[in-house]
DNA sequence: GGTCGTATATTTTTT
DNA sequence: ATATACGACC
């Protein structure tokens, strides 16, 4: 087979090795992509069925391009193999299945703001305080509890989580738990977490289910292993249980995804669970120099639990990386504009060579502004995608209650869109009047009559009788998705108001729903979809990640901006590391333990390793937020990096620095109380113990007010003492030693807020 | 009962 | 900046 010739040894070893457990570990940029594609045209060509190859992906996207790239290889067979994200091949899945479980085919699939919406309601219901369950946190509680496959009965049951619950002052959660889980039954609809918790059901408690799934896949591939959960992993184990031949791919220092329930003990105890395991480590790494690959080592070497790998090149040496300090984000976003524009020139590149990665979507605007202001084409991915417009998740919401008229958050977004006269008070009845009578709310409302608890008069029947209208065409025309998308547009009235609403806002919104029309059109008139109904149509849309919509081929060269984790799997030549500031990057939010700060680090590594040829890494001095401009310190990662790679690039003046208005989000704690009282005195007060050291007060030649040893507090991380004052040119550093835990931190005394303590 | 305007809280990453 | 909540007014 000549297409192996180009494979290093490891990687031909990964390809031929096809009977029983491998574990691929894959280092950064060592053709990982290849070695699976290779492995996969190899079984086919070895007289393996595609039809019973399992090879689960982390996007669509990229089971679509694998896909493309096996077709190269071996043709048209391609086209078999049961390939895609596990959401997407385990929904499939259930709408087969799915009726042994009580739901039927038709189930819709709740996103985060149905989830959330449910939570809201139900935390109302039970007269709880919406400050203490919040809604995010009932969120996680409740996804990890699925990702951990504990049911609501077991949650309720177990005395930890009990104490646990008790101790986060959030006793009624498992209460919540259970009957989130009931109302998304009752509603027939499945979130995110259901999609594997309820595939982990089905094969638990259907046997039979079980051992067709495990007979029909004779190889089961999973790839990006390290972002699997715990749910994942065990579906996967029980699908290979049979014919044991399961191939894990991953690297465990790009683990990415803990916060979702990934569980990087999947990879590290792989072998546990499979004492015939064979284990192969792809270290050579071919994208990146030696430069980028020694930093990125550099920093992941900090890590402590992580597999032994020694990732190298033989690449050249390659430029250092370099650090670019600016004023401002939007000083920052100027600086990377014209770098690029600079780049491009001199370097012979096109637009597409170059990549801006941040840590979060809201970053994204300064960058925006300076290359549109330099005409420099530039594509974001992700951030609000088009599948989360208001105006598309309207016209959705009526397509997903046409089908599934159980489903409650379709309804609740519906009933009163565009506005019919029917306020919160008539739905609060009819749901009332649904829960007495023991029936479903679309009952109510296409039989207001009989109901007289709920008379809400000829608004709630032209509601239902347009709704039954629609069901007409789904269900005895048979209508295709786009024939009946159209006309519930149209016939709703959300088309109507969207085109009388003239403003620029309104003129787009009524060109994306024209736009999500096209799209259903698309998928209608695709060969490769057989089932053209709306309900596979919307089962594939909620299911589509940020990177899987598609591009326009014509103008692909374009700068990309995404965040680090969107941005895993791609590589680009000059790569843009933005915001590398303290509580951004790492994460504010996320730093609670020692494992966080280790799951931000293999963030850091990841971003890092996508660049090619040249990095560059910039924080900036201040930044907009929430409207505001608030200071920042560079992040603590820069130090970590291997300094003999690294050149101080670009300074920028502080331009913005006049309008400051530092962020003071609470008083401060008097000290003569105690800080656990938590006695918050609104504003500081004249005649306290502290002296407020501003930045003005800062100036070049002046000896500074601070001395080491002395204790200060600053407003974001406490209490503290100092440990080192650095004073070279311009840069004055302090190292200060605080107590909250948060350890030490090198604040820039240009910017830090300083209260001094006498 | 519905709608409009004002006050208030929110800060992460994604299937 | 933006979404939600609540109170005043129609």
């Amino acid at each position: 087979m000549d297409f192996l010739d180009g494979l290093n040894e490891p990687q031909r070893q990964a390809v031929e090795y096809i009977e029983g457990p491998l574990m691929i570990i894959a280092g950064a940029g060592s053709g990982k992509t290849r070695v699976l594609t290779y492995r996969t045209a190899y079984l086919i060509q070895n007289g393996v069925d595609p039809f019973s190859i399992l090879l689960l992906t982390f996007t669509n996207k990229a089971a679509g391009e694998m896909r493309h790239r096996i077709e190269t290889v071996i043709g048209g067979q391609a086209k078999n193999i049961w390939m895609g994200t596990f959401h997407s091949v385990f929904a499939k899945i259930l709408r087969f299945e799915g009726g042994k479980l009580g739901y039927t085919s038709n189930f819709s699939i709740y996103d985060t703001d149905d989830s959330k919406s449910l939570i809201r309601a139900l935390v109302k219901e039970q007269n709880l305080d919406d400050k203490v369950y919040k809604v995010n946190l009932v969120l996680n509680r409740i996804s990890n509890a699925k990702n951990r496959l504990i049911s609501p009965e077991q949650y309720l049951a177990s005395s930890i989580v009990e104490q646990e619950d008790r101790y986060a002052k959030i006793p009624m959660m498992g209460t919540l738990y259970k009957s989130y889980c009931l109302r998304c039954f009752q509603a027939n609809a499945m979130d995110f977490d259901d999609l594997l918790y309820q595939t982990n059901i089905l094969f638990r408690d259907h046997l039979d289910v079980l051992n067709k799934y495990q007979h029909k896949f004779k190889h089961v591939m999973v790839d990006e292993f390290q972002d699997t959960n715990v749910s994942q992993y065990l579906i996967t184990k029980k699908l290979a249980a049979v014919n044991r031949n399961i191939c894990v791919v991953g690297d465990d220092a790009q683990s990415i995804y803990a916060f979702r329930g990934a569980d990087i003990q999947n990879i590290l105890n792989f072998e546990r669970d499979y004492s015939d395991l064979k284990t192969i480590k792809l270290e050579e790494n071919y994208r990146s120099t030696k430069a980028i690959v020694a930093v990125a080592n550099s920093i992941i070497a900090r890590n402590k639990s992580q597999l032994k790998k020694d990732v190298f090149t033989s690449n050249e040496e390659g430029e250092q990386i370099e650090i670019i300090r600016a004023g401002s984000d939007n000083d920052e976003g100027r600086i990377i504009a014209s770098t690029i524009f600079e780049a491009r020139q001199k370097d012979g590149l096109k637009w597409s060579d170059f990549a801006i990665l941040y840590r979060t979507n809201a970053q994204s605007r300064s960058f925006e502004e300076s290359l549109r202001r330099l005409n420099i084409n530039y594509r974001i991915i992700g951030g609000l995608s088009f599948y989360q417009r208001k105006e598309i998740k309207d016209v959705l919401a009526y397509l997903r209650f046409v089908v599934n008229q159980n489903d409650e958050e379709a309804f609740k977004r519906i009933i009163n869109l565009p506005k019919r006269g029917i306020g919160d008070t008539s739905i609060a009845k009819i749901s009332v009047t649904a829960a007495e009578h023991k029936v479903s709310v679309w009952e109510v409302v296409s039989h207001i009559n009989q109901y007289p608890g709920a008379r809400g008069g000829a608004s709630i029947e032209n509601f239902a009788d347009l709704i039954k209208s629609f069901k007409l065409l789904v269900e005895v025309e048979q209508k295709d998705a786009y024939e009946v998308a159209s006309h519930v547009a149209k016939a709703s009235g959300l088309v109507r108001e969207l085109y009388e609403d003239k403003t620029v806002e309104g003129l787009a919104r009524y060109q994306n729903v024209q736009e999500l029309l096209n799209a259903i059109k698309q998928f209608v008139d695709s060969e490769e979809n057989e089932d053209k109904s709306l309900s596979t149509f919307l089962q594939s849309v909620s299911l589509l990640t940020n990177a899987d919509t598609n591009e326009d081929p014509n103008d692909r060269d374009k700068v990309t901006l995404m965040t680090v984790h969107s941005a895993k799997g791609l590589e680009f030549k000059n790569v843009f590391l933005v915001g590398l500031e303290e509580d951004l990057f790492p994460s504010q939010m996320m730093l609670q333990s020692q494992a966080d700060l280790e799951e931000e680090r293999r963030l850091f590594y990841v971003a890092i390793t996508r660049a090619e040829k040249k990095l560059m890494i910039s924080y900036a001095e201040s930044r907009y937020q929430f409207g505001r401009l608030k200071s920042c310190e560079p992040s603590r990662f820069l130090d970590e990096l291997d300094s003999t790679y690294l050149k101080m690039a670009k300074t920028s003046g502080k331009k913005e620095i006049s309008s400051f208005r530092p962020v003071q989000k609470t008083g401060f704690v008097e000290k003569s109380t105690s800080p656990s009282a938590a006695q918050l005195i609104q504003k500081p007060q004249q005649n306290t113990n502290y002296q407020h050291v501003p930045s003005s007060d800062f100036k070049q030649t002046d000896a500074l007010q601070l001395k080491e040893g002395q204790r200060v507090e600053h407003q974001k991380f406490g209490f503290g003492s100092i440990k080192k004052l650095e004073i070279n040119g311009a840069e004055r550093k302090a190292h200060i030693v605080f107590e909250k835990g948060i350890g030490e931190k090198v604040l820039l005394l240009s910017f830090a807020k300083l209260m001094v303590i006498e």
